[in-house]
DNA sequence: CGGAGTTAGTACGTGACGCGAACCAAATTA
DNA sequence: TAATTTGGTTCGCGTCACGTACTAACTCCG
């Protein structure tokens, strides 16, 4: 056995392998979040995103880049869980609105809360100084390809 | 309009959100190119896991962080595209060891391929020092919570 | 005005995915 | 040998995502 004996140099995934296994653990640690709750990971995406805006189906779709038909389907799931609710937007009789209910706001909030405590565990051994290089790299790069 | 006059100074996410974020934009790119060869990320990191092991369906599940009734049907789906095979292990009538077939390495071997030039791209904005950085801050995250 | 096209959203069928519970057979322990 | 544990599968269910087809509302243009 090699394991007591070894004390391994940390090894360097590389950029790719490094981004990729990071985004699972990443996402892993949200699936927990959201299971805690009863919810799925884009449940919790769903309401992230609904915190601060009223976007139709549409735009809800783009910005998760989902199908519209799969937004439909997503929103069916939400609303029946009471989290979320369709208004009629105003001046087009066609589109839709998506807001959150009180509980949705609730559910978000907690999910907020919980995600922070546990992805926030995630980088938890890394000096202050490194944490913030990394917030500092991961926006570079989300700011970079999210709205463009 | 603000978008043309306001220089937008790069937003700082925070190491949560930034996380969070990031591990979005990576899971997308990783899908794209899971699409790319008709297949699903789990599919894809299922062939990843198994280019350098030959593990058993628990140890696979474990590793995976999947219920191992759902490792049944993940490796029923790739076995059925040829991509995987199981063989019974030699002093254990009981247990499996699942394995790539030669198509499946082939598969991998592109997916790495694409993955890399891909999830590369969201990088290559980046200097070459702080694309380092990044690669060692995501490195030692994954070191310290992939195997504890 | 009135039809042709476009846009917003839904309905439906299909397949992948993941879980828990029940189950089986081989292996281990008592 | 009997009881238990371990490795896997089966089954039923809900979620998720897609593509296609469809409706309703809005826009354009003649």
């Amino acid at each position: 056995m090699t394991e007591d004996t070894v004390r391994r140099a940390p090894v360097d995934l590389g950029i790719v392998d490094g981004l990729a296994q990071l985004s699972f653990l990443v996402q892993a640690e949200l699936g927990r979040v959201a299971a805690d709750q009863g919810l799925s990971v884009i449940q919790l995406r769903l309401l992230g995103v609904l915190r601060d805006r009223e976007p139709g189906m549409q735009e809800l779709a783009r910005h998760l880049g989902l199908d519209k038909s799969s937004m439909t389907g997503l929103v069916d799931r939400a609303e029946r869980r009471g989290l979320v609710r369709r208004t009629r937007a105003p001046h087009d009789g066609r589109s839709v609105r998506v807001s959150l209910t009180d509980e949705g706001h609730e559910a978000a909030r907690r999910l907020a809360e919980d995600a922070g405590r546990r992805v926030g565990a995630l980088a938890a051994h890394l000096t202050d100084a490194r944490r913030a290089l990394l917030s500092s790299l991961a926006s570079e790069l989300v700011n970079g390809h999210t709205e463009l």
